[in-house]
DNA sequence: TAATAATCTTAGCGTAATCTAACAATACGA
DNA sequence: TCGTATTGTTAGATTACGCTAAGATTATTA
């Protein structure tokens, strides 16, 4: 999307990042078993990304991410995280399908999409009782809740953001 | 998703079958136009649309669908539409970020989320006036709507069916 | 610490999908 | 109908990414 990295390559960054998260640090081990390929798919992608400068990585050693690895990642995480709640909280979906499917979408939304999608579930996800008229109040909503511009930079809180407003353009519905 | 084909090869089914409901007959160049790809990668994939039974085809000849080739891409080509009509009409995006999308999308939902998808898109097409607390308005609406078990075998009219409608097992809510 | 287990890497292979370049077939206009 | 333009095909190269098998490194534990 914003960088020449492919789809499995953004797979693995991202797993990188998660998995040092939760874990506060990565084996090969967890990676393939993660993203269920083997051992030896994870060695080609690890040193496909230190190439690209997005981790640090040597033969048998320890991985971690550049700075710039770990912006990328951290937007394709959050990204995964907005359509992640999305499904399970509104489509009411079970968490594996949810992750699943998320996991793929991080990847193919188009950045209008992105954008309106991420309007979207701010809108619903901040006004739990809606009391007129659906699409007119999400129409509203997009008026004075323009966040298209700067998704991208700083994706973090979109979900219960008081702050990221702007109301510059067009929000496509005139 | 329910076939063996790839992701490519989906696409090109649906080109074929979308190209021929506007024109009523398909070329390799309009498919490669369509897919910006180079008409010797139609060609190929072609061939091997051919070889599992999707199409009518030899070189330099009339192109077509055979049954299953038919079913299948009208399947792609409705589930494609499901999520450009979600786009541009709830979302505002324009046409061409939202075909774009549509395109990626129609692959990569799993089962699960793309019932409870299409089951959401009914539900917002079907209740312009949302007069109630929105959450609990779709829970209910799910519980009497469930379209999961069938979407696949005929997607047909589900922004404005009236008769596809069940209501079976748990609808994930509960 | 030496043997064994676990983990990781390398090398080589297979498949899918794209491309370019050269060639073949078809369509069309003079 | 001949010649040119358009369209379509084939062959071969390339890139991405997965795998297996074999070997290297690191960790464990007896």
């Amino acid at each position: 999307m914003s960088t020449d990295l492919t789809e499995a390559l953004e797979d693995y960054l991202e797993a990188v990042y998660d998995i040092i998260d939760v874990k506060g640090g990565v084996r090969v081990k967890d990676i393939a078993e993660r993203l269920h390929v083997k051992n030896s798919s994870v060695t080609v992608a690890l040193r496909n990304l230190r190439d690209t400068g997005f981790i640090n990585y040597e033969p048998y050693g320890v991985i971690s991410l550049t700075e710039s690895g770990f912006d990328e990642a951290r937007r394709l995480s959050e990204t995964h995280q907005v359509f992640r709640r999305f499904f399970v909280r509104i489509l009411g979906v079970g968490k594996e399908a949810a992750d699943e499917t998320a996991c793929r979408l991080e990847h193919t939304m188009a950045p209008e999409v992105m954008a309106r999608f991420l309007q979207f579930m701010k809108f619903i996800t901040t006004n739990r009782a809606i009391d007129e008229q659906w699409g007119e109040a999400f129409k509203q909503f997009c008026r004075t809740n323009d966040v298209s511009p700067g998704y991208l930079a700083s994706p973090v809180n979109y979900m219960n953001d008081k702050t990221r407003v702007s109301q510059e353009s067009g929000n496509g519905f005139d």
